[in-house]
DNA sequence: TCTGTCGTCATACGATCGGGTGATTTTGCG
DNA sequence: CGCAAAATCACCCGATCGTATGACGACAGA
């Protein structure tokens, strides 16, 4: 039974073309974002000008009170404000930590329930250890790291190591 | 059998916290922010409404045409809801940490001999995945995955994942 | 004093991982 | 074409990990 070509899904083998670990953010997502900014305000100036000439129509329809076209046009311009608020700083990231020394989220640590014993074993597990070395470390038996590392999964919401490093280090919890 | 008072290890710990918004799991401090965001747009319904009242104050002065007060209006209520906009998501912005973009250190990955492929799974492997996982995100088989990342951490020097990780990324081979 | 939390330890079981060996197919290149 | 590197897959086996359960002592606070 030779070659049943087995993977119908283009990622296979020859062409590593996408691949996850190369968040290419740098310039061209930045000069994209400008782009789309500016296009966005255009838009935003296009339909401001438009509503514009749409108010001049309240010449024609004297009918109503002034309160109702201001009352409408006042909610009407607060919804596309924030509409376009959002849309211009979803985006927007808040780049934290650029190489600090580390100041730990203690909050964090005491709204997950996270106590001290944990938090050095969450420590110990990512420097790579495994649970024998972070129990001879410790002076304590490596069911007890189990029981602990257990618990602390539990509490993070992971349930595999390298989850928990990678989590710990997201809410600061390790350097 | 009392324990033996092991390890005056500090573990660095009793330093300040820093506030983050909370991805995930926050309860407690989802609330808060839902408090904040109640008060916030309580706020913003009072200034609507005195706005509204300020408008019937164009009774009382005539003198100017009504598409100036519309025009007025629309802009400083785009100005408003934007102003809003901005205060409810700047909160929910997603912390990043910026270790600089990334610049992926090829020199290394051809210096140990890390093919694409194994490259690949290094990063899913700092995904936290399993090896299962890893081989259905690649539609490969469990056991291919196995060997990349046998040959993987051979190559790395490293007999655990954790190790692979924190090496990977000390090496810049991953973000 | 009682209670709750924390740390400790044990046992057991299933899942996962790491390492080893061997094999076949694909692919890029001379 | 032929070769070497890369990728794929399988099987095995011991080590490690994750989870559940139960238990015990220390200690702080009500």
């Amino acid at each position: 039974m030779p070659a049943p070509a087995p993977v119908p899904v283009p990622v296979a083998c020859g062409t590593q073309s996408l691949r996850s670990p190369t968040p290419g953010t740098g310039t061209g997502a930045g000069a994209g974002a400008g782009m789309k900014r500016i296009l966005l305000t255009g838009a935003a100036g296009g339909v401001l000008i438009a509503l514009l000439k749409l108010i001049e129509y309240k010449h024609f329809v004297q009918t109503y009170p002034a309160e109702l076209y201001g009352g409408l046009i006042a909610v009407l311009f607060t919804a596309i404000g924030i509409y376009f608020g959002l849309k211009l700083t979803r985006k927007e990231v808040v780049m934290v930590r650029d190489r600090g020394p580390f100041v730990l989220n203690q909050e964090k640590l005491k709204e997950l329930g996270i106590t001290p014993r944990e938090h050095e074993i969450l420590g110990l597990i990512a420097e790579g250890l495994s649970n024998r070395e972070i129990g001879e470390r410790l002076f304590v038996s490596e069911n007890t790291v189990k029981t602990h590392s257990s618990r602390l999964f539990d509490k993070m919401g992971v349930n595999r190591r390298v989850q928990a490093v990678q989590r710990g280090k997201d809410l600061g919890l390790i350097p």
